[in-house]
DNA sequence: TCAATCCCGAGTAATTTACTCAGGTTTCAC
DNA sequence: GTGAAACCTGAGTAAATTACTCGGGATTGA
C-alpha cells in the first residue's frame, strides 16, 4: 500500500509540466534539473505518459513535451495508470482465490478498488498545481535556476 | 499502489475470526484451512495483529485467537497498519526530496494519505463481514469441512 | 506426559523497483 | 549538410521487498 517512486515521479514531472509548458514544448533536461530526477529514468518514464496519452513530444533540437489535453482532463488515476502503477487493491487471485474458492475478501477489494480509483480520478491537475504550497515551491525553482548555479544533487 | 498479499491475508483471516470466534477462542489451524493460507505465514502475521492489540490469544491445547475489541472498533484501516502495510502515499523524503528542496508533490501526498487513511479508516469489520458475498462464503466453507475431505491445495 | 497450540528468530528464493547504459533517430541552426 | 540538442528504445542490473519456510521453544488441557 505503498505508492512507488516511479508514481511519485510521473506526478512531479506532470505537474511540473503543467506549470511551465504553457507556450513552448519543454525538455527533460529542464524537468530533470528542477525536480532534480535522474534524466534517464525521466525519459523511460515519459515513454509510458506517451503511451498513455497524457503528453505529446516534437523531437530534435528545440524539442520537448507538452500536456496532450488540458490539465483539466487529466487526473492523477490517469497519471498513476500511464506510469504503469496499478491502483489495484484486488486479490490478484492467488492459491486462495480461485473461482470455484473465491476468498473472502475478494468483492471487498474490487468494490473499494473501484472507490479508490474514482477518489484519484477526481483530482484534476489544473486543480493541484494550483495549491499555494505548489505555487510558491515552483516560483523558487524557477529562481534558483534564473539566479544560476543550480544545486545538482546527483547523488 | 498495490495491495500486499499481507494485507489482504491479515483482513481475510480477521474477518474470518469476526465470523467464527463468537464463541471460543479458534485455532490458526482453522483459519488456515478454510482460508487456504500457510499455517507459518499466519503465524507471523499474528505476531503483527496481537502486537496492534487487535487480537487476543490463548496457548496451549485448545487454544486459539479471539479479537480483541468489538468488530465495530476494529477498521481496514487498523488491520493494514496492524500488519505493517504502511498506508503511505508520501514522497518518503528520498533525493529529490529534502528539507531545503521539497519536491512539488511533498504537500499533495502527505494530504491524499490523510484521505486515504480516513477513507479505510470507516470501513469496519462488522460491517464487511455483514455484506451478502461474505456471509454466502462463510457458510459454503463451513459446509465444506462439516461435510469433511476439506479440501487442501497446498499449491 | 503428550499433543495441541501459540510464539519467535532467522533464512531464502522470487519478484519488483529504481535505476543505468549504450546505442539509435529526428530536427533545428548554422 | 553537419553537428548538437533533443527524443526514443531495449536491455541489463544492484538493491530492496515480499512471501514465504524452517527449526525450535513455551504453555496448557486432558
Amino acid at each position: 500500500m505503498k505508492l512507488t517512486t516511479k508514481g511519485r515521479y510521473a506526478v512531479t514531472a506532470m505537474m511540473d509540466l503543467a506549470l511551465h509548458a504553457k507556450l513552448d514544448h519543454i525538455a527533460l533536461v529542464d524537468i530533470a534539473e528542477r525536480q532534480n530526477i535522474s534524466l534517464s529514468y525521466l525519459e523511460q518514464l515519459f515513454r509510458c505518459l506517451r503511451k498513455g496519452g497524457l503528453v505529446k513530444s516534437v523531437r530534435g533540437a528545440k524539442g520537448g513535451y507538452k500536456l496532450a489535453k488540458p490539465d483539466t482532463d487529466i487526473s492523477l488515476a490517469d497519471i498513476l495508470i500511464a506510469a504503469e502503477e496499478e491502483i489495484n487493491l484486488t486479490c490478484g487471485n492467488g492459491a486462495s482465490c480461485t473461482e470455484i474458492t473465491p476468498c473472502l475478501t475478494h468483492d471487498l477489494w474490487n468494490h473499494l478498488s473501484g472507490e479508490f480509483f474514482e477518489f484519484l480520478d477526481s483530482k484534476k491537475l489544473n486543480t493541484l498545481v494550483q495549491s499555494r504550497h505548489v505555487q510558491t515551491l515552483a516560483t523558487k525553482q524557477d529562481l534558483t535556476l534564473i539566479g544560476d548555479i543550480p544545486v545538482q544533487i546527483s547523488r
